[in-house]
DNA sequence: ACGCTTATTGGCGGCTTGTCAACAGCGTGA
DNA sequence: TCACGCTGTTGACAAGCCGCCAATAAGCGT
């Protein structure tokens, strides 16, 4: 990941693309903060590790912070191809698919995601909780896609408010996986898959009624 | 909240019995806090609005982090609703029971379970995010004792596991209500009886059938 | 009134981040 | 081929932050 310095004859600096450089250096942000948590990763280490000057990361994405945020964008919305891939077979099929989805990229990204469900809205960074809410009501619309529910009507607000409440308890039991310990990775997937299936199901036939 | 040094005759520094500074020093970091973030928020600015030289602050609590997780401790284990016994009749009827008078308690106590459950959920530091669940162990342990469920002995800790789960998705569906309106009452009754009825069925059926 | 315990201070050292003028790849036109 | 210029890139600078610690003095006990 280091610039290539050793090399006899390269220049001392190499010019790239700002796209290229962007990308660059966003790769080996997304891996420390991925792997330590914001406060202590310095910009003085993200440009050692990117073969950087400190000062490119300030050119390109102007603070430490706003770096931090594009890599949450980046972790949080799930690409386009992605939900496609899952969108056949029957609904508990795509159910199981996209929460195996959901545990591997968590899993790539433990410490990064760690760090994201944490603090009960105390003290919280009104940006990330920006971000991250955007977050949720998309990944709520994209449920809804993958799971092949974007034809019903009635109820679809409420599926979708359900929706995003699922999301909440998706962090919180991953919390116990990976922080707590108390729960499997299996346990999880199991809860994670039940608990949508039965959100599913009440929007069709409840059956606490009246 | 600053100190008083206009008046004329008050000695420079006044010496108070640690535990009085400490809260002092505290009730103004909850403050500060609770209106920004933590990196914004610096320990000078922290002491010179308690009125207090910078360095007692590291000298009570060691550390920023640790004065800001000590906040975080503090209003996380003030919310203490007193939930009954209603361990009897069937189990579904105990799910219901319980899930009434939680919804009838929170009803009753609005402004304070909105100022709880705050604004979301989000925020980025593990350290915190293990302090907010271990608040939630207790409601937890209160709900087993109203499900009547304190005996069984088999994947009882994955049951308590699961319920703080459930916990921190009842805040978030009873904010989707009283918060932002996307749900109603009854729906939130419906997917908190659901939910809960599914995660218990999940733990009972390993048991009986295999 | 004096001394002693200890709460409190203030400044030092090292590290952090954002800015900015200067530097140098590398494509371009002559 | 070579000089030129655009712009990606650098390195140093200033301001600020945090943890530490020796020095200071508040206020109690005697």
């Amino acid at each position: 990941m280091t610039a290539d310095t050793s090399t006899a004859a390269g220049p001392r600096r190499r010019r790239l693309e700002p796209d290229e450089r962007r990308a660059q250096i966003l790769a080996c942000a997304r891996r420390l903060f991925g792997e330590r948590n914001y406060e202590s990763v310095s910009t003085t280490e993200l440009a050692r590790e990117s073969g950087v000057a400190r000062g490119l990361i300030n050119h390109y994405f102007g603070t430490k912070r706003e770096l931090y945020l594009e890599v949450i964008r980046q972790l949080v919305f799930i690409p386009d191809f992605a939900v496609e891939r899952l969108a056949h077979g029957t609904l508990e099929q795509r159910i199981t698919a996209s929460i195996d989805r959901f545990l591997e990229v968590i899993e790539r990204n433990r410490k990064m995601w760690l760090g994201m469900i944490g603090t009960g809205g105390y003290g919280r960074d009104p940006d990330v909780a920006a971000i991250l809410a955007e977050a949720d009501a998309d990944t709520a619309d994209r449920m809804l896609e993958t799971l092949g529910l974007t034809e019903i009507s009635e109820g679809r607000e409420e599926l979708r408010a359900m929706l995003r409440c699922y999301n909440t308890m998706a962090k919180s039991v991953t919390g116990e996986w990976m922080l707590r310990g108390t729960l499997t990775r299996e346990q999880v997937r199991t809860i994670l898959c039940t608990t949508l299936a039965s959100i599913v199901r009440d929007v069709h036939e409840p059956m606490f009624g009246g």
